[in-house]
DNA sequence: ACCAAATATATTGCGCGCTATTTAATAGCG
DNA sequence: CGCTATTAAATAGCGCGCAATATATTTGGT
């Protein structure tokens, strides 16, 4: 028969799954705030900015899609990202519910200042890239059979 | 010499641990939402509550300190709690500058109903209890790492 | 062509999480 | 004792995340 694991123990801080990532996400925000602020960038702002480094012109919905954030959460996001000059939001001319969202010069070119950015997390993780990868697939794993 | 990471794959959202734990997080959110509604907690207030079940009477700051969070984010959160009905907030008699958490036999009594919610999430994450202990352990090192 | 259903985005409101500041109380030092 | 420095918590303001709703556009059936 299984074991039996005791209230007590399956209700501590530290053996909830959901907290080590919640309190591990939140020491990376903080590590990449001030690296970000120099770039003019919060940290979710970044993470839309990686999206549309990688593919331009994506949709507001495709960009919530590879996020997993909604327009509640994007539109006024994108619009802070507009008003900083990084980006374009265009209505689609054949079907003008869309809203592609476009790099402008500058945002394209603040890739280049965000590129020394991977290098410090590296550092402040302390871990051969090996283990970080692995890592990072063992989370992502997790979040897919989360979402599923 | 080291091997020559180029700016594009560094830059991928894939390759980005800090967006594999951003996105888990707040997958798991989702997860305990319905879980916690039922309970009339939000996430947050409810990883305040485990550390309250763990140890009743706790300063703000202990609290804190436990949760990774300062008083701007606490004091609205306990305030809430409090009118809830699950804690109480005193000032300490001999340092009248802190307030302990003490729980409401309500709060109390909440424990026994949230003792159904480890399983279902150790349900949702499909895999060996072993592996989910794994995980949990690395990402607790990583955040400790990230802090130091 | 008309109209209901579906789709894409925007808006509103609430609860965090954080920074910066404020208020209040205590500790420490001359 | 008096005064400054420190500490603990509260407050104000901003930017998310998310649910619920609204608005506008397009699609599809008749």
């Amino acid at each position: 028969m299984p074991p039996v694991i005791d209230t007590d123990s399956a209700l501590q801080l530290d053996n909830q799954l959901c907290f080590a990532l919640y309190s591990a996400s939140l020491a990376m925000t903080k590590l990449y705030k001030p690296l970000l602020a120099a770039l003019g960038l919060t940290y979710p702002q970044y993470l839309a900015m990686l999206v549309l480094w990688e593919r331009d012109g994506l949709m507001v919905s495709e960009l919530g899609e590879r996020l997993f954030l909604d327009s509640g959460t994007l539109t006024p996001l994108l619009k802070r990202l507009e008003t900083a000059g990084l980006i374009a939001r265009v209505r689609a001319l054949d079907d003008e519910r869309r809203v592609h969202i476009t790099l402008t010069p500058a945002g394209r070119k603040l890739k280049s200042r965000a590129a020394r950015i991977p290098a410090c997390v590296v550092k402040a993780a302390q871990r051969p890239m090996a283990d970080i990868v692995s890592l990072t697939r063992q989370v992502q794993a997790l979040r897919q059979r989360l979402t599923a």
